[in-house]
DNA sequence: GTCTATATCTTGATAGAC
DNA sequence: GTCTATCAAGATATAGAC
């Protein structure tokens, strides 16, 4: 039975925050205990790893969360075309909400880390798989044969990732709509190979 | 005549090679004018507005370099898929040759400042505008109704980021090819669309 | 235009009282 | 487990000699 658990936690939620928004480097220790409410010691008492530690959790953690709306959204059963594109418009509405903050908590950490923390740029990767192996999966269990199925995820996902990166810079939703489109023309593409190449491209 | 100009170009390729391999919020200025051989004082000789006026100078410059090479790339003439799908299986190419530095020089300072500085936020997006609309006057010269040439070249672009951002993540180049063939299936669902709606879909 | 020295601030991290 | 004080190193930026 532990007695606590709840300072821990307000500071993995601060950091997340603030990642998102300001990104990994210009992100510090005491600006995130500071808006955790937390003592700076707790910091290095709950996480003695320092603010590498602390990132990797900030990763994971989102990124599992993250996990789960995908499993949300793409429910077997519904239309392959159809569930990714109003997948893209509901990322839209998500970015306006809010104010063009990443709508990807670990978008802005990937880029940064990617030639300098190896640590970190293997959490951000194992996120991106098991976000694409989902959607795979999805897209597996709706007919697509396997191949297609992963190469059709991993497609959507960095569409959707580069959409959010041009909707932030330009402060419009417009990347992202435009971008719903081309998401369904992409796995209407797969649909066609998978029943031209390999076998059951039904889908509805 | 001008009897200088070297150092100031140094210090500027030297922030665009550690920008993409760091970021922006990562490198310092002493970093900079380490790598450019220049003296510190050099730095806010050439560049009294600091850090942020030597990041805008580092996008426009990059970004003004990266809007050729889409001239070179997309020729009128070219057809519309075959020309995207190159662009990639070339990007996917440069990847690697970069050791999976980040092959966009202005991707991973556009997500760090989205939120934060509004003056380098708005180069970013001033950018990424240019490549669109190069890239969207390519299509619509071969034929894509305006509308459509602008919502397919912000959705190309995007997903090119966004395949950059996972292969970085992965030190893989396996998600630019795989977004290679879903570009292809973008500009041929635009084609479609493009002849369906408006008018001339023809391509070659 | 070059270069050095310095001022001021903030960073990540640690030590130790409570 | 909380909280404060402090460290050394880094940051951005400036001043001023040459």
């Amino acid at each position: 039975m532990r007695t606590t658990g709840d300072t821990r936690q307000r500071i993995v939620s601060a950091a997340t925050e603030l990642f998102r928004r300001q990104g990994y480097s210009a992100t510090g220790m005491k600006q995130i205990v500071a808006t955790a409410g937390a003592p700076y010691g707790s910091a290095y008492h709950f996480f003695p790893g320092g603010k590498a530690q602390l990132g990797e959790e900030v990763v994971r953690t989102s990124g599992a969360a993250y996990l789960e709306l995908i499993g949300e959204l793409f429910v077997p059963g519904r239309d392959l075309v159809d569930a990714t594109g109003e997948a893209f418009l509901g990322a839209a509405g998500t970015l306006r909400e809010l104010d063009f903050a990443d709508p990807c908590p670990i978008a802005t950490v990937a880029l940064e880390v990617a030639s300098t923390h190896e640590g970190l740029r293997l959490a951000t990767a194992e996120v991106f798989d098991s976000w694409t192996a989902a959607l795979a999966a999805y897209y597996a269990a709706s007919g697509l044969p396997e191949g297609v199925a992963r190469e059709t995820a991993v497609s959507v996902i960095a569409l959707l990732e580069g959409a959010f990166m041009l909707g932030r810079a330009a402060r419009d939703t417009g990347p992202v709509e435009a971008a719903a489109k081309a998401a369904r023309w992409i796995v209407r593409g797969a649909v066609l190979s998978g029943s031209a190449e390999g076998g059951a491209g039904r889908s509805a």
